[in-house]
DNA sequence: CTGAAAGCGCTTACAG
DNA sequence: CTGAAAGCGCTTACAG
């Protein structure tokens, strides 16, 4: 910078000014400009940054795994919304492991992002007290924050999962199999929740509304629903309390050539192609809301409260629309539930 | 910082020593350790990294769109490839727009990332030379650099859609359709020039050898396709040249009760469910090598050439495994193509 | 509209 | 092993 002043014969600052667009002699401007294009002048955020008082104009997202398109989507909302004010994302990936996830916020702290988002795979928060009290805006998104009074934005997991349960219970099932990850993941520990909650206002005995948990991948569920399907009474209708848990499940209905209704949480690419009625849990609107709290809190002199944002979870209706008990229930044709594949016929 | 060190009884260097583990009498570094606990001390890394010459310890990383699994998957691989040797990813969205992915370079060039990764949806860029010069890492993936000698990682698109042709024709196909994207995008374009070499290789006349080019997304591929089969003479096999244009397509074959031979370009989530064969681009492995070439530069003190990597797509085969003709070209049972569909049955 | 001085928070030489 | 000085590149007050 201070070459290009002196090459325009300026101070630097006057420079500074000319190059930041403020109130400069038009002339002047037009000397500075072209002899920052003769130096090829680089401007450094950095030192801008820190002079500005070490605030950057980025936000920090650290989700669990980039590749997962859930977290993708909720980036992709959060940056929406940001560009809006002018804003930037800059995102980091925690690997699902809380002391990763300690590390990758640490160094988002020390750049200084302005406000800071956390899907957290971590059971306590309390590292993160001095810096919320420091009135840095923080975030938590889909699970909740422990040790610290953070903001957080929640789906309603029990009423969402005890829903697609009353849902099925009205199409006429009633053996019902819920498949869910380990319960010490706090949605899934909700999601069990609501299911047993439904499962209790429908009457349903124990031994035909069942809940298996701790199916922590594709594979387990794909074993665990042949299980089901293999054995004594199976299930008529299935739900399936994650994404993965969904198609896990709808593979191992196909090596077995068994159909079964089925509700899976989480929206995918190809369930309208394939019929399948899903809660979807919007992480898009998810990132929005969080650029909002963030804004509000920095925008706000006086100290907000903390705030719970609470969703819904949206059921949406695939394959025959709205399910029938009758087209449910004949294992032979299913035609209704999944019109597409012909199973069965 | 100053703080801590009068608190300890030290000068700021040797709080800093202290604080970065580097040689100091354990008695005073305890001092000093305790002090920024008490004093709250949060280190600064823009201040860090602007005294250490203005390099951060992130690579930067520009995407079309966040929430496309392609480009989360590259990110993923990056990211992993980063962390090993203790680096970050910090990434952005172009939106697919040249202007906004100009912005968002500059930006991340002026945090002085330490090296920049792109997916471009620029023609040109002249613009990044100067930063190219300047000993800037920069890589361009799945699309070549223009106007900057810059490294590059593609796919080698022509050869992987020629052989997806040829895969059909070996199978029997003699009428087969292609579906793209505009041609201006220069994956499309190339991959467009992959599928007509293989046609004339082929001997296929012009009459049932069709691409059709500017389908730009699922609604565009569903329109195209269902108009490709209710057509005179419809295509016994269809190459659906990226993955939208592949869910498209399937859903087109749904409404019209036509399966029909497909490979698609980038797996997705449900393509083994399905029993879709594709073209697999593997983004993460583009993310890793880009990590590599980026690497490789910094560490090398001669100026390096300029490098392409050039990727060859590998077919995946799924449903029967192997296409074999008389399995394809029976429209009614199609079972061999597509046996958990049970389309035509 | 412009300039000389000071400083954001840290670390790199250079001495002790 | 430790300290006093200088400076990374910029911008914020304060004067003119």
């Amino acid at each position: 910078l201070s070459d290009v002043a002196a090459a325009a014969g300026v101070s630097a600052k006057t420079a500074s000014r000319a190059l930041n667009g403020h109130a400069v002699n038009p002339e002047t401007a037009q000397r500075v400009i072209a002899a920052a294009g003769q130096l090829r002048f680089r401007p450094n955020g950095l030192a801008r940054d820190l002079r500005r008082g070490g605030v950057s104009s980025s936000f920090g997202l650290v989700v669990g795994e980039l590749a997962n398109p859930f977290y993708s989507e909720l980036a992709a909302g959060a940056e929406r919304s940001l560009r809006a004010v002018g804003l930037e994302l800059t995102m980091g990936s925690s690997e699902e492991d809380a002391a990763h996830e300690q590390q990758v916020v640490r160094t988002m702290l020390e750049r200084r992002v302005q406000a800071l988002f956390v899907v957290t795979a971590a059971q306590d928060h309390g590292y993160l007290q001095l810096e919320h009290q420091l009135g840095t805006p923080i975030v938590f998104l889909d699970r909740p924050a422990r040790g610290v009074a953070a903001d957080s934005i929640l789906l309603d997991n029990r009423a969402a999962a005890a829903r697609a349960v009353e849902q099925l219970v009205a199409s006429g099932h009633r053996n019902i199999a819920a498949l869910a990850d380990a319960t010490t993941v706090w949605t899934a520990g909700e999601r069990v929740a609501g299911v047993r909650s439904a499962y209790d206002s429908a009457g349903l005995g124990a031994r035909l509304a069942r809940v298996i948990s701790g199916v922590g991948d594709i594979q387990a569920a794909r074993a665990a629903t042949a299980r089901l399907l293999s054995g004594a009474a199976p299930p008529t209708a299935l739900v399936c309390l994650n994404n993965r848990i969904t198609l896990g499940a709808l593979t191992a209905m196909r090596d077995l050539g068994m159909p079964t209704a089925i509700i899976g949480f989480d929206d995918f690419d190809s369930a309208e192609l394939l019929g399948i009625s899903v809660v979807n849990q919007n992480p898009g609107r998810m990132g929005e809301l969080a650029v909002e709290l963030a804004l509000e809190r920095l925008n706000s002199s006086a100290a907000l409260p903390q705030r719970h944002v609470v969703l819904d979870g949206t059921l949406i209706p695939r394959g025959s629309g709205e399910l029938s008990a009758s087209e449910i229930m004949d294992r032979r044709t299913h035609r209704a539930v999944h019109p597409w594949t012909g199973w069965g016929s």
